[in-house]
DNA sequence: GTTTACATACAATCATGTTTGTATATAATA
DNA sequence: TATTATATACAAACATGATTGTATGTAAAC
């Protein structure tokens, strides 16, 4: 087949990209020949191993469209420092991303990918520690924000910042999982909102 | 080779699956094929199979070494009705599950291959169905402990436990996941029991 | 004309499930 | 109690298919 322009073949990158999620989501990272992917794109492997080195390029390239964003959902939380309001900034943020993980099916998946279907091993260990990694960002903001709430009186009293902060990412992460392996919607789904409403309760100081 | 005596037999099955427990945990359970198992174990692909019809009944045999006690302990803990402290046991329960994994490699094995090394599709999909179910048993059990709590005027007024049962099976569920992926001890595992405590404390009624 | 963006062909492993072979533990029988 | 029959606990061989990376070919864009 014939050579295509930059902006054709910006669109079979994207669409190998776009392959590889539905598959990977359908059999697994492990299970998923580059074949499969190829195929699925309406490509050869040709073209797969001209765009990227190896199945664990491929998965970076996917895990980055969804990553990305959501580290600029974290900054765009923090970094709004004038809010009157640091616990429904939390709040909200949690919301959100469970708002977009119910509205857009490919966020979802690379999430159900990155949590039950795949395997963190040889090359992959490497994405676990950045996971890791971004998980201690995420603290960091989110103890931030627990900081300002309460310099604005909003936290019950005794409550320390550091260790809401911690709490509250368990709880989300556990959430998370949750709100994945939960793929039938039994329930859980549909109570993320209340349960996070709940979670931030527990912290927020009682109106007199 | 001869044929062994029952006990022996035993012993070889237990050994196969030591060795696939050990073998999933390097490799990730994909990458593992019988005879990386066999060799470890140092018998040959026929004894695997003679022992286990394919890998995921081999799977089910080594899941069943880690969560058959840990239902046991669930159950343990909430069966202790005469408590007098049912936040303390709540409590004890989260600090014992994770003494058991610094202490027993095995189990610490088990749970970082089904959290990080197994990707749940095709036949491993029933595996995550049984987890959720779990989660479900474990949940009702702590609805029923913070609910003995209420009663003894442990809990802080408004509190629903209900809500806090969720929370709380969230919290650990994150900080089961946290835990695994710090594989190296860089701060988490060591706060664990810190984490527990203020989550716990973040129910409890104050002292007047 | 050269580089790009692929398709096609090639070579080399590797894994799976099954089948067959076999020595012996164990139960049945005499 | 000694003998025999059979099921057991594997090892070894077989047949088949899948996957990977690379190497080469090619037509069109630049």
């Amino acid at each position: 087949m014939a050579r295509k322009t930059k902006e054709d073949a910006a669109i079979t990158r994207q669409r190998i990209i776009d392959a590889a999620r539905e598959v990977f989501a359908a059999r697994g990272v492990s299970r998923t020949s580059i074949e499969h992917i190829a195929s699925h794109a309406e490509v050869t492997r040709g073209a797969v191993y001209w765009h990227f080195k190896n199945k664990i390029e491929l998965f970076y390239a996917m895990r980055d469209q969804a990553f990305l964003p959501f580290i600029d959902h974290i900054d765009a939380a923090a970094l709004n420092e004038e809010s009157e309001d640091p616990l429904s900034t939390i709040e909200q943020f949690f919301e959100n991303t469970i708002q977009t993980l119910n509205h857009d099916a490919a966020i979802r998946e690379i999430y159900e990918i990155m949590m039950v279907k795949c395997e963190y091993v040889d090359e992959f260990t490497a994405v676990l520690q950045q996971i890791v990694t971004n998980c201690h960002y995420f603290i960091e903001k989110l103890q931030l924000l627990y900081e300002r709430a309460q310099q604005k009186g909003q936290l019950n009293i005794g409550l320390d910042p550091v260790a809401l902060a911690l709490d509250s990412h368990l709880f989300f992460s556990g959430l998370l999982h949750m709100w994945v392996k939960d793929s039938r919607a039994e329930g859980f789904r549909q109570q993320a909102n209340t349960l996070i409403r709940q979670h931030i309760g527990l912290r927020k100081r009682a109106i007199p």
